[in-house]
DNA sequence: AAGGTCTGATGGTCGGACCAATCCGCAGAC
DNA sequence: GTCTGCGGATTGGTCCGACCATCAGACCTT
């Protein structure tokens, strides 16, 4: 017997994936609209009840968007779309950050070496313009953290390797809390200095250099979150309050 | 005006956020099963089909599983869940080799570096075992590939990070075509040899060796493979993939 | 033209019905 | 007494049809 072995997929299931396939064949382009549910129900075979859990499952992806009234669009699938339903999974289980954070000092300091290696006249300037906004705000601004994250886009940029790119953005995005929570407790001008160690040896094209400086300093960073957490977890406050809020610049 | 200009917030999402308080304050411990779908929709005051809205949002999340027939039951959320956003960049990814294998060759050493430093009884065996099974197998055996996957997977379980793992998972199934090219064209034995050199020194809990061994390894796997893709393409025969980037109309 | 209004299309919610998988207790066999 | 098999009750999965809420765009008024 070849047989399936009972494959009793759920109906909802299969249609995410097939959808998931029009995506990947470029059928669905971003900024598409995609038929109404009740068309699409009729061409897939199945009820609108589960076309429409299909679609939840896919909007809760980021793959779409849908808007009452007007329709289902399909949107640029970013990191962020991505891994944001996914934030408070990082700050509610300390294991889930633990590992993590581990997981970033056992790549990024490779990206760095990779990026000193990889260095060319415009990723050169990037760094140096990112590195001078950073300069420019002031010890407590809380822009600080964009500075951070744009920051560290900037180096995996320069690394020139899309692969590292895609996964330091979704990183980056799932870290979202812990650089609010240890940005601060570092402060601004010891974050920068360390930035700057790190552009130093890039530009110098020095790749034991830049690694180094890069384990250094998220290993500061990672102590001093625990620390942080530590504190506010004595204090009988809860780390990861919702800030729901994100300033789009 | 602190007015809340009537935010239309769909109920479905409401009440997932009030179910993810009760994960919060401890109401909802894992292994515990829900009360049914009509009874909670009756005490939230909606229709069954917004619980079970809400109810797939929490499921989609990792916070609950839900079996027909049984029950809907609290879990806690693993890594797993949390590395749902990694794997979703298979879709995305441009399918890119070259980038693909830098991004491993990054990644792995390290990995190994990060598994001979928390090495337990358990992940030696594990390795050894693995280590046995590809001795054991004929030189042109087509299981060597699948034995190879089981290898880097042990390695990375050895290394003790979810993250780690789930990320490497999703690598391991990017590169597949890469695998099937280049093993054969390396041979087993060769391949098995550098396998060996790699458990020998994580098990020695040399974590420097262990870095080398693996970069070794994957240098020359990438170099294998870049020979054979040569060669197929000098043969004029198609290389695994062609590159399947659509642009948009 | 400029601005307000109506309308149809579309996603969101609802209630009810039935299907399918699972659990659990009970009768029967050994 | 223990095991086996059956059947009903419980629960999540799917379907249907209806109605509500919202919005883009056509239409009308000025």
């Amino acid at each position: 017997m070849t047989g399936k072995p009972v494959k009793h997929v759920k109906i909802a299931d299969q249609v995410a994936d097939e959808l998931q396939d029009w995506f990947r064949s470029g059928e669905l382009t971003p900024g598409m609209r995609l038929p109404p549910e009740r068309e699409l129900a009729a061409q897939f075979g199945v009820s609108r009840t589960s076309l429409r859990d299909a679609l939840k499952r896919l909007e809760l992806l980021g793959y779409l968007d849908a808007r009452q009234g007007d329709g289902t669009y399909v949107r640029v699938p970013g990191a962020e779309a991505m891994s944001q339903p996914f934030r408070n999974l990082v700050s509610t289980l300390p294991q889930n950050a633990a590992d993590l954070l581990e997981f970033r000092i056992l790549l990024e300091p490779e990206v760095a070496a990779l990026a000193a290696a990889h260095l060319t006249p415009e990723s050169r300037q990037e760094l140096l313009s990112s590195l001078e906004r950073q300069q420019a705000l002031p010890d407590q601004s809380l822009r600080l953290g964009r500075e951070d994250a744009l920051f560290h886009d900037a180096l995996a940029r320069a690394a020139g390797n899309t692969v590292v790119l895609r996964v330091l953005e979704t990183l980056r995005d799932l870290l979202h809390d812990v650089r609010t929570i240890s940005l601060p407790a570092a402060g601004a001008s010891r974050t920068v200095s360390e930035h700057e160690r790190i552009v130093q040896a890039v530009l110098a094209q020095d790749q034991g250099g830049a690694r180094r400086a890069m384990r250094d300093h998220l290993e500061d960073v990672t102590q001093t979150y625990r620390a942080a957490v530590a504190s506010l977890r004595y204090s009988g406050l809860h780390p990861p309050r919702p800030p729901e809020s994100v300033p789009p610049d």
